[in-house]
DNA sequence: ACTCATTATGTTAGCGCTACCATGCCGCGA
DNA sequence: TCGCGGCATGGTAGCGCTAACATAATGAGT
């Protein structure tokens, strides 16, 4: 009497279809696929014919399973939506696919609300290393992912104390720097247009304090919700405006806000820079070419993507990764605008 | 005396150590996890205290590996930087990730040359859903998305033929209505500005093809390479003023393009629209904010994201999914660039 | 001829989970 | 008292693949 049927299985081809056909075993097949150099030429040859006979593709979820390592990087980032962080996604990809990893992408929001549900649903994947955009704060979510001994790389901010490796910058420097480089322009009644989001916040406190300190007494802010778009720019203005006319330059949090700054100065009939200059931040494809085409910092989003890739694919393969925090810095651009 | 030491596992907490904490079968914690409804109150709170004491995360590719549902789902743009994709991408994982699935992104840049390698990555993985941005030429990629029984929808384009599914509309369409419209407004020099990739294409015919029917003679086409940027846009006006002063009108193949084309003529001392109209595609963000605000086509990214989410969960979940091919249109937004 | 390394292939035992079927228990009606 | 249905839980057998070890065949060195 047969055994109860064989419930499963979806009919698709598997690696002992192929073995068989091909008159070998199934690891002979599994090495033929993934380490060819160690089957002899022939037996190659006759496997490759069966495959592609039968259409065969690997199932990557068994193999994962049984090798426990899942070809998958998992990805967190805000939101993608006309962000700055376009640019390290694509890298992150580009980089990823090419070592044969695959990208899972996640969105957290800016809220931080589904960043701890999104963890245990990647965590869960066990994927081969997850890149988190921005640097983790809820303990929780620490605690989870330091447990799980994936690698993690935390981008696009700076701390001392990283779960495990860290590429990004200082935005407090970019406060400050921004400051400094304004003030030298001989702009004394600077006012912002950012977006309430953590490291838009460092940006902002870092250009406070460092214009205080410089003696500029009193600044309007315009706080706006994340993610900032060209009308939140627009109102940003407008809000400013309303309350002091009297602002001499306008520091944003994007380059998206800054566009949209501008736009609303324009439409109110002032020049720019003459009458209100506008100083942006990210340093988007669209920058160099609006106009006045704008003022604003650099950051290398690719380089960014890069590194990160290159830490995880590293440190999957047991080569050494060096210092485990890198600041790529940013760079002050300096256009029409300011 | 012992086999041979078990040479794998994590060390990770499985299943059956939550199972032995909580004084149950394995199969009673994997339904207390999944399938709540049916384990007995008093066990289910043992169960959760045992999750939680031991940080139990549940394995997905082994719990994918025997239910035969990996919980991930594909999706396939050409390039995410810049591009008009974005919305849908965003929709997707919006949606999906409400569902419980994990999106799994892949570039396939705009050649079409890794194509196939990409998807042989991805139907390993075998995810329960696949979604193109655009619709598959290649004939071996169309076999083999078959042949995997894997629900896929094409879309931002339309075909009487897809795969299987299909969200999208027409860009012909689309060049014949713009052509229309340009041409009820007066203009009969048009010109294009035009990215090689095989939707645009479709929109230049359609757009040549009836201009030449409403009389229009011969129509300067300046092709770049896609994605298109904001550079590649001023460049193009450049290339047509050299060949053509006498255009009267420009459609772009996107905003981005629109946007650069409007840039260049401003700093060329032309007025937007008196001296030279400019027509988008997209209806991006910035559309209507830029200066002049731009004419364009309207096509709603997040709609088509929605729907093709939409398709593939009633898909899996067995539901009826009414018509598998569906045309979500454009409309023709007119502002002050033409 | 005999060792020993090298190369090519095979056997076995899982990876951690869930589908399927089985079992035990309870209460209810006949 | 028995049978029966419904509920809660368990046992077993894989899902399709690869790690680890085992074995067979070959050739080189002495």
């Amino acid at each position: 009497m047969p055994r109860r049927a064989s419930r499963r299985g979806t009919g698709n081809t598997t690696l002992t279809d192929v073995a068989k056909l091909a008159g070998v075993s199934a690891i002979t097949v599994s090495r033929a696929l993934k380490t060819p150099s160690v089957v002899a030429e022939q037996t190659l040859a006759r496997i490759h014919d069966a495959v592609s006979r039968t259409g065969y593709v690997p199932n990557l979820i068994a193999g994962g399973l049984a090798s426990n390592r899942s070809g998958l990087v998992a990805a967190l980032v805000p939101t993608i939506a006309g962000s700055v962080f376009l640019d390290t996604v694509q890298a992150l990809t580009d980089a990823f696919d090419e070592a044969g990893f695959q990208l899972m992408l996640g969105q957290s929001g800016y809220t931080g609300i589904r960043e701890d549900a999104l963890i245990n649903a990647i965590v869960g994947r066990r994927p081969d290393g997850i890149v988190l955009t921005g640097i983790m704060h809820s303990p929780e979510g620490r605690r989870r992912l330091l447990a799980s001994g994936i690698p993690v790389v935390e981008t696009w901010d700076l701390t001392p104390t990283p779960i495990d490796m860290l590429v990004g910058f200082s935005h407090e420097a970019v406060g400050r720097e921004v400051a400094d480089f304004l003030f030298s322009r001989g702009y004394r009644r600077p006012a912002m247009v950012t977006a309430d989001d953590y490291r838009a916040g460092l940006r902002r406190s870092g250009f406070e304090r460092r214009m205080r300190a410089l003696g500029v007494a009193a600044m309007p802010v315009q706080v706006v919700p994340a993610p900032t778009t060209l009308r939140n720019g627009r109102e940003g203005l407008s809000a400013l405006r309303e309350n002091d006319a009297g602002i001499d330059v306008v520091f944003c949090s994007s380059d998206v806000l800054a566009h949209g700054v501008i736009t609303e100065a324009q439409a109110r009939g002032l020049n720019v820079p003459a009458d209100i200059a506008v100083m942006g931040f990210g340093d988007l494809a669209f920058a160099s070419h609006i106009h006045p085409s704008l003022s604003t910092v650099e950051i290398d989003g690719v380089a960014i993507g890069r590194q990160a890739a290159r830490f995880i694919i590293d440190r999957i393969e047991g080569a050494d990764i060096g210092e485990r925090i890198r600041d790529i810095g940013f760079s002050i651009v300096e256009r029409d605008s300011v």
